[in-house]
RNA sequence: GGAGAGAUACCCAAGUUGGCCAAAGGGGGCAGACUGUAAAUCUGUUGGCAUCGCCUUCGGAGGUUCGAAUCCUCCUCUCUCCA
């Protein structure tokens, strides 16, 4: 492919490139001399589980590699220390080196789950930034200034609302923008959130005599409250190694006015059927539940299978639309019988404490055998698998 | 270093002339109804134990009091102004 056609594929979903020209230019160097670019992506080792939202860098990321050229993904476990200064968030505490291992493995696990094995690369930041002294950080620091770091958002909002800002928050992009200069990256991929920690890879590179990277933003996918972005920590996410079911089901708990957008997003479909689906939802041909079902067969079928997603549809109607039980219910082993409701519910762990199983019961939330349980005093008789059901998505099936 | 303001449940945020505060309100969560799905909407519920009632909770530790989120002392943290 030659360059343009390459800058074509990697420009489309973008939101901003950092500089068009430049990139191309890049580009055509390396079609020139045959050497593959190297594209830089990092991830925040504390919390490994990877959802939607990263996947619509890494997607991108897959593309650019799928041109040929070289992809490194950075951990930053030296970075993960502080913790991208996103809020008011504490320092973090400092994992141990199992930890990151461990962690590690499990991104590894989920990363090539989208990318190509053999042209991605591991690293950790902290390889170089471990090594550095303090006079290399004031070197490092004197880069920069304190104004410009004040035009990141978040600082900007911080300090302008009077929240605490600790010195070592402002270290955060400048060890990322370090992690650029020390792979001497080409292309970094990021959310579009990042853009103020990529132009500073651009910023340092240029400081340490190096060429530029090019900055590629990524729109954020939203979560599935509809208001914040996907994230673990706000429990808004579907993560892309859940169970099948759990992906189906999640997504359809999108709200239908969000579907295009994860449609455009975090599936690989045309862009030019997703057009065709929109019209087909404002002109009421198309049922937006359908339509929904179609996203969540998509999603399960781009991390697994289509015949997993076949699967977790079935499973989904027999659960929601005929209110059948679900085929794999957890099986939990029960001493006593007969049993107090509350304490079954308790042992059972469908619930967390007495109180809420009262509440439960008196909210007309649990059955058993199908049989609407409505006295929170009530002692039942327990047969063997008897199914125990509280709201429509906890089950225990009981051993005795 | 000096002077002030503040810290309330998952989050935001009332409450500070001491009892009516397990603590208003909003968000989120959970449940129910309805439906087109775990969408939207509406309703209920949201510390724990328990048949009145009891126990733990309002940054932390003490104290005053019959009784404290509310008063006093010390400590920790945050913000503002001054230097």
């Amino acid at each position: 492919m030659n360059a343009q056609q390459q800058f074509n594929v990697i420009k489309n979903g973008t939101v901003e490139i950092i500089q068009e020209e430049d990139l191309l230019k890049k580009l055509e160097k390396s079609v020139k001399t045959g050497k593959p670019l190297v594209g830089k992506l990092g991830f925040d080792p504390s919390a490994p589980d990877l959802h939607l939202g990263h996947a619509v860098v890494l997607h991108k990321i897959k593309d650019f590699q799928d041109l040929g050229h070289d992809v490194i993904i950075i951990l930053g476990d030296f970075t993960g220390r502080i913790g991208d200064p996103t809020g008011r968030s504490e320092t973090r505490k400092q994992l141990t080196e199992e930890e990151v291992l461990a962690n590690a493995k499990t991104y590894q696990e989920q990363i090539f789950k989208i990318l190509d094995p053999k042209k991605t690369r591991l690293v950790f930041n902290s390889e170089w930034l471990q090594k550095l002294n303090f006079v290399d950080v004031i070197e490092l620091s004197s880069k920069y200034t304190v104004a410009r770091m004040l035009e990141r958002d978040d600082f900007a909002r911080r300090f302008k609302e009077n929240y605490p800002i600790s010195i070592h928050e402002f270290f955060y992009p400048l060890m990322q923008g370090y992690d650029s200069v020390a792979i001497e990256a080409d292309v970094e991929f990021g959310a579009t959130e990042q853009k103020f920690n990529l132009l500073m890879g651009r910023h340092l590179q240029k400081e340490y005599g190096q060429e530029s990277q090019i900055a590629v933003t990524m729109p954020i996918l939203v979560g599935l409250d509809g208001v914040q972005k996907m994230s673990k920590s706000l429990g808004n996410y579907i993560g892309i190694s859940e169970p099948p079911r759990e992906i189906y089901g999640k997504a359809m708990s999108i709200a239908d006015e969000f579907m295009i957008e994860y449609f455009r997003l975090a599936t690989r479909i045309d862009p030019q059927e997703i057009i065709l689906i929109e019209e087909g939802l404002k002109k009421e041909t198309l049922h937006p539940r359908d339509v929904k079902m179609k996203l969540a067969r998509e999603l399960v079928t781009l991390y697994y299978s289509e015949k997993d997603a076949l699967e977790a549809e079935q499973e989904f109607q027999n659960i929601f639309k005929k209110k059948e039980l679900p085929t794999d219910i957890p099986e939990v082993t029960l001493g006593e019988n007969p049993i107090w409701i509350v304490k079954l519910l308790t042992e059972t762990g469908l619930v967390a404490s007495n109180s809420e199983a009262r509440r439960m019961i008196e909210q007309g939330a649990v059955k058993i055998e199908g049989a609407k349980i409505a006295n929170p005093e009530e002692v039942v008789e327990i047969k063997n698998g008897t199914v125990v059901q509280v709201g429509k998505r906890k089950f225990a099936r009981i051993m005795i």
